[in-house]
This record gives structure tokens, sequence and C-alpha cells, in this order.
DNA sequence: CGCCTCGTTGAACTGACTCAATATTGGTGG
DNA sequence: CCACCAATATTGAGTCAGTTCAACGAGGCG
């Protein structure tokens, strides 16, 4: 990552290759910066939508809740990723935010964007593709909460969290931290926290996974496990070959 | 709905104003059609991506499999609906698509974008919007696949279904078809076909529901319904104060 | 007429939940 | 540096929603 660079093209130059034309309109996305406390409710679900975010440092997630207190955890928010697009269609926030360890954002307007389809055409087309991208992730997450088991959507789930993690830092050390307490892990995939915890515990019996003291984890046999879920690793580099030339 | 309109025309229209120009070039998107058959394979998962469609008439649905056979539906199509983006950021299906009646589908290029980015600003925010929209319809189906029981699902399921009916077609009037086995409903909310049929027994001896003959059915009480679910409509007008002017 | 797909029904099973007690951890202030 | 508290994780017992399996029924089509 060079230090020049924003959070966000930083990730996307992981991705795609970006011009000084692109880094100058990225940079004017990423000139403010909010730090957050773990824990912290940043933006609440229904009100008006003032704000899109670039996560600059930590973890953040959006959620929805049942009025009875149910809670469905929707995406983790990692340095590089965009926050809020889900509500621009509406002008009205549909997922609350919620910072999951300390949390630095840029947010901004989503006026912004009006610069960005009539000025950088092609920075637009890469916000778009982002978009795809989220889609696509919500295709692989409905297909685990909706046809796989407890053990199944776990595995899943630390596979696609830690390809996430690569993208901004290609090769992680075990082991890493994942900072998301059980129940939030739970909630994330549709199980309780108590199942959670047991499932956790079978998968290192199994010598799929190992864990230390809180909330430090190690995939011991990646392979293995991709095997299980037949896992698609879609974090990798986007397919330019429609954006618009300058 | 004009007749001088494409389908992806007359979709939009509800959401957003269209100018001349925006017709235009909308209109080079739906030159040509391909009909297909109810329960054809009409792209499979894993191959290039060659291209994406706009729905014209029937329903559709894009699905993924897990390697022991089972499936998740991921997203209904119906008429003015866009396939395939969130296989753009590969160039790679990430979904299967099939289709639930006799459909006619217009496939474009993906190539057909850099036009619209390059010289169809208004229209690049208008399909961004769509992708957006589209995200905010799969938070949805997470929130319910994940935390709510069969009864919840099937109730959730057939108010946005109807909502998004409504989209193209105002006042549907009752009873209205689902072209759906009971099997691809389940496949659609991550239940058994089995436990969709006593679910919907259910709903209809609660009185909420009536069913006619195949696949007629008609939504008796719908304002208890969205009490149940706590529904938000979000097939609504799109926000377009983002958008840039020409 | 007979095949095939689809929906219904019932019995038995089980994965995940609920509830509740106990352990562990991390953070805080004295 | 230790003691205490709150938050989190573990464990076990009992329950239940949804699955599996299997049989049966009903319409649609060649």
């Amino acid at each position: 990552m060079h230090d020049s660079m924003g959070c966000l093209a930083a990730k996307l130059s992981n991705y795609v290759l970006l011009t000084e034309r692109d880094l100058a309109h990225l940079a004017l996305l990423e000139r403010e910066e909010q730090t957050f406390q773990r824990h912290y409710e940043i933006v609440a679900a229904g009100e008006p939508l003032k704000n899109l975010y670039i996560v600059k440092e930590g973890w953040a997630y959006s959620y929805v809740d049942t009025r009875d207190g149910r809670r469905q955890i929707v995406k983790l928010h990692m340095p590089g990723d965009l926050i809020g697009f889900e509500s621009l269609p509406s002008a009205t926030v549909a997922c609350s935010v919620r910072s999951a360890s300390t949390v630095v954002l840029c947010p901004f307007l989503p006026e912004a964007l009006q610069m960005v389809f009539s000025k950088a055409e092609r920075l637009a087309a890469i916000l778009f593709a982002m978009s795809c991208r989220d889609q696509e992730s919500m295709v692989s997450r409905l297909r685990a909460i909706g046809r796989m088991d407890a053990r199944e959507r776990l595995i899943q789930m630390l596979l696609d969290t830690i390809n996430q993690i690569r993208l901004t830092d290609a090769d992680v050390k075990w082991p890493f931290t994942i900072p998301l307490s059980q129940t939030e892990i739970g909630d994330y995939v549709g199980l309780t926290n108590v199942h959670v915890s047991k499932t956790l515990i079978r998968l290192e019996r199994e010598g799929l996974i190992a864990r230390s003291d809180g909330y430090r984890l190690e995939i011991l046999n990646e392979a293995a496990m991709e095997r299980i879920v037949d896992y698609e690793n879609y974090h990798r580099a986007l397919d330019t070959s429609w954006f618009p030339e300058y």
C-alpha cells in the first residue's frame, strides 16, 4: 500500500490498474475521516441516508434486525470497503452499521457520485463493478445460509473472511484475529452463539482450525475446508474489458 | 407501458424519469431477443460470461448449487429485470439461470456497458442504482433465510413477489399466478418442498392466503402478513438526487 | 392408457435451539 | 499489581422445527 494512496485506492489497485486521473478523483472521496470506538452504532437503519463511507482502518459490519430482536449481519467491512450502497436507491438507510473493532471511516456524500459519473467514467465503472462484486458475495452467503449446515457455514465464513483479508494484506500470518464475538459470528451465519461455540470446538477437534487466546484463529487445512464447501474465491482481479477508456 | 418502449425502459420509467437520450441508449440494449421454453437451462454457472440479459416476458431465476445437489435460488427475474450483473466482475458466470415459465430475453454484450458509461452517464447511474437495489433485495432475503422460521419466510416471499409484480402491473388482480413449483419455492427460501407444502396449507388455514387450481394464489390479508414479517417495500421510486445531469 | 411431474400426508429422526449453570476473559479502578 | 465486574465462552439437558423417507393422489401429455 503506497502512503500517498487512500485505503480505497489501495484496495482497488489490487483489482485493477488505476490511472493518475482515477487516483485524483478517488482522493476527493477520502478527505475527511472519523474514528469510532469498538461496538459503536455508526448508522441506524431507517434514517435518511446522509453519508456513504470508505473503511480506512479496522472492521465494521452492516446488519438488519427483526422486530423481536433477532439480528442478521449482512456484510463485513474491512479496510478499503465501501459502506452503504444498498441504501442509495431509497435514500433511506437499509442496514445499520456497527464497528467491530476501533474503526476509521471516510464519510462522503452521495452527491459526490454525481462528479464520479459525469467526470470520471472509468471510476464509475469501477464502483459499479464493486457493487456487483458485493452481489457476488451475497450470493455465496445466501447459498451458505440457505443450504448448508452449521459446520459448513462456519467453514465458508472463515475461508471467505481470510480471503477478504488477503486482498489488502497478501500473506496474512497465522494465527490471525477475527474481532467478532461468537454471538456476532452467529448473527453473520444464521446460528445461535451457543451453536457457534460447539461447532468451532468441533472444527478444532477435527484438526481443521486452531484457536489461541481470545479471538486468534489459525486455519490448519485450508484445502480440506475448501473441498468441504466447494469454495470459490471471487476476491480476485476485476475483469475490465467492458470499462470505458479515457 | 408504451409500445415504443422496451421492457427495461418500461420498468425503469416506474422508478425514474427517462429522457429521450436515455431511451435512445436503452433501445440499443434491447435489439435482439431469444425465447426459451419453461425449465430451460439458459446459462450454466462456471462458464465464461457471454451475455447479460434483459427480461422481456415471463419469469426466470438465478441459482447456485452445492456439490451434493442442494440448490439455492438467488433471485427471481421478471419483465424489465436485468440478469447477470453479479457475474461481471469475474467475467465468469456466478449463477446459473433457468426459465420458470416460457420467457423472452434480450441478450446484450457486457461491452455495451462501455458505451453506457462513456456516453450515457445518467443511464450508467441508473444501472448502478439497479444493482444497488438488487443488493437491497438480497439483504432482505438474507434476513428472511437467516433469521425467520418457515411461515415467516413464505410470507416474506409472497409479499415481496407481489410487490415486484406490481412494478410493471400496477394493480394485479387476484388470484395471480406464481409459476414456481413448491420445490422451487423451497429452493428460494431455504426449505424442503415437503415443508413448503405443509406451511402453505397452514397459511391457508389461517386465512392469510387462498389457493386455486395449480399455481394460482390470492393474498387475503396483506396488512396482517406485512405486520408478521415487519415488511418494508423497497420496490419504489429511485432517489436520483446524486444522478449526473446531462 | 400409462408415464411423469407435482403436491399431500404421516411417521420417525435430527440438527439446531432454548434455558440455565458454570468457566473464562478482559477491562477497570483502588 | 490485584480484586472485582461485565462480557463472553463453554457445557449439558431437554425440546422442537424442519428434514428424510416413503407412500399415495391428482393432473398433464404423448
